[in-house]
DNA sequence: GTGTTGACCCCAA
DNA sequence: TTTGGGGCCAACA
């Protein structure tokens, strides 16, 4: 409400407050923004996450089933799985093993 | 102001 | 189980 930044910024922010060895999905950081219904805007937004600068840990957002929905906007087809590897997640199938555990929800995790 | 584009999500069959 | 179609809406041309 009343916020002039952009929908990106706002998705940047929420992204980095994931913790290492984590993941949570478009759908949530929509809804905690109060945009639920805007979860393809979510995953826009972290094609311009891709710049390092911003420090948005954009491999730890994934798709509802957990599926690395996101994995052919990298520079190789495993380089996002390895970053979650790296994490200690695993990953079969491109998608994440344990999912419902490693699931980091913004709303309920945050604010408490 | 209009049209197109999606790192999505939901539901029916 | 897997597909396919419709809806969604911020950003961009």
């Amino acid at each position: 409400m009343g916020d002039t930044r952009s929908f990106y910024e706002q998705v940047h922010q929420i992204a980095r407050l994931i913790p290492k060895g984590r993941v949570t999905t478009y759908g949530a950081i929509a809804k905690a923004l109060g945009a639920s219904r805007s979860s393809r805007m979510v995953g826009t937004a972290m094609i311009h996450a891709h710049d390092p600068r911003l420090k948005v840990p954009a491999h730890r957002v994934v798709n509802r089933n957990g599926l690395l929905t996101g994995k052919h906007h990298y520079d190789t087809q495993n380089q996002m799985q390895e970053l979650l590897e790296n994490e200690g997640i695993t990953i079969e199938d491109d998608k994440v093993k344990d999912f419902k555990k490693l699931f980091w929800d913004p709303l309920t995790e945050l604010l408490y």
